[in-house]
DNA sequence: CTTGACTCCGTACTAGCGTACGGAGTGTAT
DNA sequence: ATACACTCCGTACGCTAGTACGGAGTCAAG
């Protein structure tokens, strides 16, 4: 077997088998019609397509909005802007994501402050907070 | 009807019907026995209990570690401190979420200034980092 | 020519947190 | 007494991003 493979495809783009499978089944990326019979073979494109989606979705993209900007890129109409403009409120989200998080962070390290270690639980600061 | 039936725990509560139910296979409030026939009552603990689930949730504790709360929280041999523990250790896990947040929100960040809108994508800076 | 590794394919399962459905029984207001 | 709302109960489904399984076919090496 000289061409990719799944397995190879899999190991080259640093994901397992079963993840290649699943991408194809989600339409991510193109599944090279099946030979009458043996092993199908991917092109190279394949292992660049999944590496994206690895990228995107390590920078908090979903998978559909992977798909989304995989649109974008191969319609020669699009300009940056579609794209600049997905970024923009992806980071927007992010911000949302932040801020509840350090809302959370904060009353916690406000219980924890107030939190006597001594006491007995039926005392305790924060599980009279929650109460 | 009196009592506290399921739907007026729920509405009291603040949740749905359902989620009064899962909560009770979740073994997180008690059910109280049916009675022969008719309608189940709940005691006003059971909306008190509620409102602590949700409190702490809003906080960002999954339900099982709210379960080893309310566990805690019974114990008369316990003392404040696991409670604290819990409390602390959760507080990491929030940090560590907001560091890779910020990460990827930085990314976007430089990946946006660098782009120029009126490229077409063929050129732009954000599918290019990605490729 | 046999062995072992790999592929094919569909289906089912994971975590976390509920929501929805359907048919039968029950409670209450008019 | 009849309509309508509510409860009971089990089971199935929703999301996201995969992972696991199992039997049959195929490929490459010794």
């Amino acid at each position: 077997m000289a061409g990719n493979t799944i397995g190879r495809v899999a190991q080259r783009s640093g994901v397992g088998v079963e993840t290649v499978r699943f991408y194809q089944r989600r339409g991510l990326i193109e599944e090279p019609q099946a030979p009458p019979k043996g092993f199908r073979e991917y092109p190279e494109e394949t292992i660049k397509r999944i590496r994206f989606i690895r990228r995107a979705k390590d920078l908090g993209f979903t998978l559909e909005e992977v798909g989304g900007l995989l649109e974008l890129k191969v319609d020669p109409g699009q300009n940056c802007s579609s794209v600049k403009a997905f970024a923009v409120e992806k980071i927007a989200l992010i911000d949302e994501k932040i801020r509840s998080l350090e809302g959370m962070r904060q009353q916690l390290a406000r219980l924890t402050e107030a939190c006597d270690n001594g006491k007995r639980t039926s005392d305790c600061a924060i599980l009279e907070a929650l109460q």
